[in-house]
DNA sequence: CACTATACTTGCATTATGAAAGTAAAACCT
DNA sequence: AGGTTTTACTTTCATAATGCAAGTATAGTG
């Protein structure tokens, strides 16, 4: 095991709170991908930012720890395990938004988003959330999985 | 100097540049801060979170590099500096805000916020955003800081 | 001109990270 | 059935970031 605090509890400012969850280089990066349609570990390793393996392994079991990712069984195989985000994970939908729009304005020149996402983002900050957790419901259905349980499966 | 690079320019994904400006254990907090009401060094330290000094420095100097944080000499002392934020660095409450209402959503037992944002928090979102910028304006034009030069002075 | 306050810096021990290689179990392939 | 491949990790080890304590430089104070 890499590591099992983040920050370590240091206050009850909300904001603390919240970054001891996600405020680390990697977590965020992984629920983006939960997101918009990866789920395997293969998946995670194969992004643009090219995380360790060691580092998603315990990224992924923190993030399962907060109840913000669960997973189960590919079901065509034992060997593979389909990652989602329960509700508590989804929801960060809400401060990614805010964090993509703050980038594109100030560090647009660099920034590039993938065609899948330009359509849904031309409708608006609401139309594009609402666009992402449909896809994201659909895919919940697909594969019988139930985000309201937010129990960690080991 | 502790460190110059953050995360690396990992990839132009607008998350991933954006966690690259503030996605540590402490930028946020700073930012924080500055919008809160402090502006000096020693204030900083004295946050709940107890920052060591050497890593407080860092970062107000990666805030400067960046744009977001920029400084004045106190008036009465120009041994005394006086941090503030500029229009990039105070649009981050638009980032701060969601994170705020997703900790109280999933952590709001462990949180607790000082009374002075209470009574702007229960106008809703809106209203604590507005609430918020409008005392640091107040407090802009009376140290006769110009948040539209993001320029950093050394 | 000593004394204090502010804003850092330095040294050093501890902890986290990252790249590469290794492993265990399931599935697939003659 | 037995060897190979795939998937999801673990382990190892070098490097980088962090955190505490102590030190320094400069401005202002008595």
């Amino acid at each position: 095991m890499v590591s099992r605090k983040q920050h370590g509890q240091i206050s009850d400012c909300p904001i603390a709170l919240g970054l001891d969850s996600i405020g680390d280089h990697w977590s965020l990066l992984i629920v983006r991908d939960l997101l918009f349609g990866k789920h395997e570990f293969r998946e995670f390793l194969d992004s643009d930012e090219s995380i360790s393996s060691n580092i998603l392994t315990d990224r992924l079991g923190k993030l399962q720890e907060q109840g913000i990712v669960a997973w189960r069984y590919h079901p065509d195989s034992r060997k593979r395990k389909l990652y989602y985000l329960t509700c508590k994970g989804k929801d960060l939908i809400h401060v990614l938004v805010p964090l993509v729009r703050w980038a594109l304005k100030y560090h647009g020149d660099e920034a590039r988003i993938p065609p899948a996402q330009q359509a849904a983002l031309a409708s608006g900050p609401e139309g594009f959330i609402q666009a992402t957790l449909a896809a994201l419901e659909d895919w919940e259905s697909a594969f019988e999985v139930d985000t309201k349980d937010a129990a960690t499966r080991v």
